[in-house]
DNA sequence: CGTTTATTGAAATATTATTGCGCGCGACTG
DNA sequence: CAGTCGCGCGCAATAATATTTCAATAAACG
């Protein structure tokens, strides 16, 4: 794996800017014990590397009025390339899709949406989603309630695995 | 909606930040256009009213030698609440398990995994998951490809349907 | 209207980010 | 092995940013 090229401290890095993305240089410096320049120096590079594709504040969808979250499964008629590549075009396109995967198994994708309200994501499911050029078929579930919403990387586990092959 | 306790600066500042969750406070203090201090506070107000959850880096997972990402459908026997919540405290004890989704519909939960390879995962899904108390059939499909990430609010949207009610 | 309350922006101060540079350590070489 | 090269560190100095303080202004209210 890739990660071989990054040391421990590398990885706490991540690991830390995972957890708290806004965290200072000197209090990251302190915590993976190295200063600061050196310390800044890694996070810039591991940005430039492609480890860190980021930052962002979590917004809390619902307090803004998005009270519909769904997950559509949806598939389409051709699975060649270009027709794949149109399709995940057309999701990028659609504000109220957040996220898009191409899946293995029956269905071809799975998208994460919101919406303020029902109606507003009925609207959208029958005019576009739905009516659009190659979809088949698409089945939805509403999000009832989240348990659990930490994007990224398990770094214990990593850490475990690392320490395994060493 | 909620929303409507903040103004168009409040909004400015969540969309700037869920883009950019590192900018500094005079540059977002410049785009919204206010000056520093004052935008300072509305940010600190905005995360300890929940609109911000908190700020992370986004960490490439494949990068890191998480190769596999899956979702996995899970249907459970009892779905009295306390059996839910069993569930979903065990989802927030796996690390695998970075997300939990609990729907409506046929499936109970839906579960977003990673996994280094496939056979820690399967290891995953046979001893822990699929063995868990409670649970009562798992479809998981694997993810071929991301076509889109980006999890949080479109402002845009919200921005029209203000612009709509005013 | 006068008062209260909330919010602003300028200025001052404290922290932080960033750059420049010399040092030490390990690897490669003759 | 000694010499030298290259990498990465930390110290120190500087630039930029965050944060506090405070007086002034504008809206809200009686």
């Amino acid at each position: 794996m890739a990660a071989t090229r990054l040391d421990q401290i590398d990885r706490k890095i991540l690991a830390e800017l995972q957890a708290d993305g806004r965290m200072t240089n000197v209090e990251l410096a302190k915590r993976v014990g190295i200063s600061a320049p050196p310390c800044l120096r890694r996070v810039r590079t591991l940005e430039e590397a492609g480890y860190i594709r980021g930052y962002h504040a979590k917004v809390d969808a619902r307090e803004l009025g998005f009270e519909v979250q769904v997950f559509a499964m949806v598939g389409l008629q051709s699975q060649a390339e270009a027709d794949l590549s149109k399709f995940e075009q057309r999701c990028r396109d659609w504000p109220l899709v957040r996220e898009c995967h191409m899946l293995n198994g029956e269905v071809d994708f799975i998208l994460k949406c919101v919406a303020p309200d029902l109606s507003t994501f009925q609207n959208f499911l029958t005019e576009e989603l739905t009516a659009a050029e190659n979809v088949a078929s698409v089945k939805t579930s509403l999000v009832i309630r989240g348990a659990k919403d930490e994007p990224g990387v398990p770094f214990d586990v990593l850490e475990d695995r690392l320490a395994r092959n060493a």
